[in-house]
DNA sequence: CGAGTGACCGCAA
DNA sequence: ATTGCGGCCACTC
């Protein structure tokens, strides 16, 4: 279910995201309207949704984010599993190519 | 109803 | 080059 259409960008982006990619909270964030908002992105991904791939979700270094249910171990074997490769210190690898972008 | 927190990013000094 | 601060949205207590 969508209300805001802040969220709903991000519902729609996030699903939009194809497996074997990543994107970033402030590319997100640009992208629904509100370029400094990419905090509300991170709250919307873990009070506001549960179902998306947030898995997809990295930080503007790549790294994994922290709070991820289970914890970033999971995410990164998750994107591992999704064909993304993940450093030992759960960044993910040549990130600036696997960046995904809305539409650009 | 009001205030605070929270998975962040960008700029300034 | 590094450190510190501000700012957005949504959800919870």
């Amino acid at each position: 279910m969508i209300d805001s259409e802040f969220r709903n960008k991000i519902h729609q982006l996030m699903a939009g995201v194809p497996a074997g990619n990543v994107t970033t909270y402030g590319d997100l964030a640009a992208f629904a309207g509100h370029a400094y908002a990419a905090r509300a992105v991170g709250m919307i991904a873990h009070y506001g949704d549960e179902s998306l791939p947030w898995h997809r979700l990295v930080n503007r270094f790549g790294g994994l984010a922290s709070g991820y249910y289970g914890g970033r171990e999971v995410q990164a074997v998750m994107l591992e599993a999704e064909g993304v490769k993940i450093s030992p210190e759960f960044v993910v690898e040549k990130f600036k190519d696997r960046r995904w972008q809305p539409k650009l």
